[in-house]
DNA sequence: CGGATCACG
DNA sequence: GACGTACGTGATCCGA
């Protein structure tokens, strides 16, 4: 059996979305992404390696999927209909595979109107009817229907992710059935991915029991007309047809014509001198050197250079020499144009068509971007080499003239396939407000590139002393280009005598206009090509800017308020305050504002004699809550009467009042604004309202929850997550008894009760809460005993006693200054950076401030990671489980709030549990299962 | 416009 | 010997 034939049939496009996924987004030296395609090559690489060996390759060849249209399509219409598009940093590497297959002079298999699947089973049956045994490297459990033998000849698979080769035994195990069976069992199960129907609420387990008990699809089906009353009986007998015709559409189609011949896949070593060309071009150094470091091409191993077990998982990026910064000349805003014309506007498209990158700005008539109309877009193609094109200029004055410019409407047309299309990315600061604008002008625009979001991922924190922190595009321009930008207030004015964009002369607003695009522009140069050489292109790529588009839908989407409900509250709460006024002014003896802490003091310490006023720097006393619990303590009637009137007048001023107020009149709903570069740990943060700093912790504040509701027919549906932060703590510091206790599913308070204290009793675990949340925020003994109500040397003790029952914590504290101390910066598991300039000041206060922010930053910033991962799949995951109308409204830290018609609670609930529990993975895995607790209600107080 | 206060995770 | 004590946010009010 020496000459045995053994061909290898790689499914190539199922491979690079796996390899997508699993491996860091590494780029080329011109900044194209090639993480997937270096996969790729490695693999392939692999595998020709192993010609000649006992189970490998004489033969082999590439399947690609050329389109996704096939005879499935034919017979419904549904299939694969709702798969997403694929991610906007792995599209330029389709291409590049063909390049690789290539360059491995193998040949490349992709059929127009065939599907990879069905050219593999094709080729497989082929040689096998030859004698020849078969390996087909992939995982799809479709392609798990051809394993077996025949007539001697063997089809195996080959998982080279997991190493793993793939039998009738593995199938078995995986099935519950034989090979020849899987297509029977997926039929009942139908696939979300592929759109295939199956049997409704018949999962993999009923399936292959149905399969294995009744031997096919058919007996299977018909045993239901038997089976005792049930709902899987009731949908066996109403789905039949789904099932059936799901057969259909999982049946592999094995009589493709062949475009090659077996015989030409033979592998025969690979000419080195092609693919030390395409290794070079794409800097595969690690790849480049093992080629030259003898007569070493794969396939071709010499008794002087034996395969070696190298690693080659070697950055591409870092190995490569890196392009130069295109030349960029001094900013001249004499060079831009002002476009007033169609035929310049699409003479502009098209250039932007074959640059594949534009830098684009719109200009509003408002801050707010759910409530601005559009005046203007500019274009950016090059320094200098920009445009801006007015559209609704001079609107305000109907008796004015208006000048020269292309109606928005012709505008828009024309612009809008130039901003959808895949070909040409657009680069955006901040674009996010611009993707709200344009989407109310049904503008699509996509792929996005956002500047400001990149400096956030490279820079965050770097800030010293209020200078050099923001990632506004001003402030970038500054520090990076040298570059100082027209500023707003210039063009615009200030105060009373500020006048809309759109009155803006056309000169002026092309000037500061097509400026902002030119420096996006350049900003896009000087940032991104960092993001591979400082690390900041996995946090960027995967989490940060998929998350653009998520954030700006859930902007739009708002969530609707109660006005009617708010307003009862306002007035209850203006009652009460006047009430508690005029009480505390009887109690002083005097009238005075309460709501000055200033006068407050005074009140409190002068006139009234009360004990222990301390005055901070501004020279006035403190007033605040724990002072005044105190006084309230010692029988103070004021001070309990200043905390209520406090509490309602917060609770007025900041949410009954000011929420009705943000409804948008048009859309009748409350749109907050995310800032995703707010927060230096990598944490959302929301303005205008803040819609995370809703009431819930107490009784009264609570009831303002109540007011957010859900549409009529739909609820909301709030999903936290549980203890997240001390879940990713014990991992992080490797704490045993932590994660055996979240992995038990225990009350994590009482069981560090129960280890510090020796008992649970209420008072332990509250102290143990605290004592929990202590260590994720740097503690101090001063800091816990003042929290605790105890003596700093008790404190201590309890320190001493946490570190001692927990001895990850302390380890993971000292390493984690140790590194940020050395380095700068500390990182999340996903690789954020926050950087703390401070951690080595020499004031003391700062540089422990800085101390403490350091500890908490990785688990802070690793939480935000995780439920940013879960929000950029969310979507997709709704939709391939049909839940299309289940709509994500709002982040709070480590919740996530949906709408969604009442009909659809269970089925998302699953959903969103599911994408939220596996959120770190497949990137990080962690030692600590994540809970996610979920709660449905009309109101958003409700849902809790 | 900064400080004090307090709403949230 | 003094400092100042829990991480991360944003909104509102007062008063200079």
């Amino acid at each position: 059996m020496a000459d045995k034939k053994h061909l290898y049939l790689v499914d190539g496009s199922a491979y690079i979305f796996r390899a997508y996924h699993r491996l860091p987004p590494l780029t080329d030296p011109e900044g194209t992404p090639v993480g997937a395609v270096y996969g790729y090559t490695t693999m392939l690489w692999k595998l020709a390696e192993d010609l000649d060996k006992a189970e490998g390759p004489t033969h082999l060849a590439v399947i690609l999927d050329k389109s996704s249209h096939s005879f499935r399509n034919e017979i419904y219409d549904q299939y694969k209909a709702n798969r997403p598009a694929p991610p906007e940093d792995l599209v330029p590497q389709f291409p590049l595979i063909r390049d690789a297959t290539r360059a491995f002079s193998l040949p490349c298999i992709e059929e127009p109107d065939v599907e990879a699947d069905d050219m593999i089973a094709s080729y497989a049956r082929a040689a096998q009817a030859q004698g020849w045994d078969v390996t087909i490297v992939s995982s799809d459990k479709d392609l798990m229907q051809l394993v077996g033998e025949k007539d001697g000849a063997r089809i195996d698979m080959l998982d080279t992710m997991k190493s793993a080769r793939i039998y009738i035994e593995e199938v078995e195990e995986k099935f519950g059935v034989p090979p020849e069976k899987v297509g029977d069992v997926l039929a009942l199960m139908g696939d979300s991915v592929d759109n295939i129907p199956g049997i409704f609420g018949v999962g993999p387990k009923t399936a292959s029991k149905l399969i294995a008990e009744h031997g096919d699809l058919t007996a299977a089906l018909d045993s239901a007309e038997d089976m005792k009353k049930s709902k899987l009986k009731e949908r066996l007998l109403e789905h039949r047809a789904d099932a059936e015709l799901s057969r259909i559409l999982v049946t592999l189609k094995e009589d493709c014509p062949l475009p090659v011949a077996l015989e030409d896949m033979k592998l025969d070593g690979v000419p080195p001198g092609p693919l030390a060309q395409f290794l070079e071009k794409h800097g595969f150094t690690s790849l480049l050197r093992r080629l030259d470091a003898g007569a070493g091409s794969p396939g071709r191993p010499t008794e002087l250079n034996p395969a070696k077990q190298e690693n080659a998982s070697a950055p591409a990026n870092a190995e490569g020499s890196r392009q130069p910064l295109p030349e960029m000349p001094k900013v001249d805003r004499s060079a831009y144009e002002c476009v007033q014309s169609i035929e310049r506007l699409e003479h502009w498209i098209e250039r932007a068509r074959a640059a594949r990158l534009v830098a684009i700005d719109t200009e509003t008539s408002a801050l707010d971007s759910m409530a601005a109309d559009l005046v203007g877009i500019s274009l950016a193609l090059g320094p200098n080499d920009a445009c801006y094109i007015p559209l609704a200029h001079g609107g305000t004055d109907m008796f004015a003239e208006k000048p020269d410019q292309v109606s928005l409407d012709a505008a828009l047309s024309a612009l809008r396939p130039l901003l959808a299309s895949d070909a040409v990315i657009k680069v955006l600061h901040n674009g996010k407000y611009d993707l709200n604008v344009l989407s109310r002008y049904d503008v699509e625009v996509a792929p996005v590139e956002d500047t400001m979001v990149i400096s956030f991922d490279l820079d965050a924190g770097r800030g010293l002393d209020g200078i050099g922190g923001g990632h506004g595009m001003d402030e970038l321009a500054e520090r990076h280009l040298g570059h100082t930008c027209i500023a707003f207030k210039e063009v615009c004015g200030t105060g009373k005598k500020a006048i809309p964009f759109g009155e803006v002369p056309l000169d002026k607003a092309t000037e500061y206009a097509a400026e902002d695009a030119d420096v996006t522009w350049r900003l896009y140069q000087h940032l991104k090509r960092r993001l591979p050489d400082e690390g900041g292109a996995a946090i960027y790529e995967r989490v940060d800017r998929p998350l653009v588009p998520v954030v700006a839908r859930m902007e739009q989407r708002g969530i609707e308020v109660d006005r009617a409900r708010l307003a009862k509250l306002s007035e209850e709460f203006a009652t009460e305050t006047g009430r508690l006024e005029k009480e505390i002014h009887a109690l002083a003896g005097a009238e005075f504002t309460v709501g000055s802490p200033k006068q407050l003091g005074d009140v409190l310490f002068d006139t009234l004699g009360y004990k222990g006023g301390k005055k901070g720097k501004s020279g006035q006393y403190s007033t605040d809550q724990s002072v005044l619990e105190r006084l309230s303590g010692e029988g103070a009637e004021i001070a309990d009467k200043v905390l209520e009137w406090r509490q309602l007048s917060k609770l007025k001023s900041t949410y009954t009042d000011a929420l009705q107020d943000a409804i948008n009149p048009k859309t009748g709903r409350v749109h907050t604004s995310y800032s995703l570069v707010g927060a230096q740990t990598g944490r959302l943060s929301s303005t205008d309202p803040n819609l995370q700093n809703i009431p819930i912790r107490t009784e009264i504040g609570r009831q303002i929850r109540e007011a957010f509701v859900a549409e009529e027919g739909n609820v909301l549906l709030a999903a936290d997550y549980s203890q997240i932060e001390l879940r990713l703590a014990a991992h992080m510091a490797d704490v045993g008894p932590l994660k055996d206790a979240f992995a038990n599913g225990e009350d994590i308070h009482a069981r560090t009760a129960t280890e510090m204290f020796g008992e649970v009793t209420r008072d332990t675990r509250a102290r143990a809460k605290t004592i929990n949340f202590a260590i994720l925020y740097g503690i101090s003994r001063w800091g816990l005993a003042g929290r605790l109500k105890v003596e700093p040397d008790e404190a201590q003790a309890m320190i001493d006693t946490y570190f001692q029952r927990f001895p990850g914590i302390q380890r993971y504290i000292l390493e984690t200054l140790e590194r940020v101390r050395e380095r700068g910066y500390s990182e999340t598991l996903f690789g954020r950076k926050t950087w703390f300039p401070r951690i080595s000041s020499k004031n003391q206060a700062e540089r422990q401030g800085s101390e403490r922010a350091a500890i908490n930053a990785p688990i802070q910033g690793t939480s935000a990671d995780i439920i940013k991962r879960a929000m950029v799949r969310m979507d997709e995951a709704l939709v391939n489980a049909g839940l299309d109308k289940v709509r994500m409204l709002l982040q709070v830290h480590d919740e996530l709030v949906f709408e969604l018609p009442e009909g659809d609670v269970e089925r998302a609930s699953k959903v969103i549990e599911e994408v939220m529990a596996g959120a770190a993975g497949p990137a990080v895995s962690l030692d600590v299962p994540l809970g996610v607790e979920i709660g449905t209600g009309k109101s958003w107080g409700a849902a809790h």
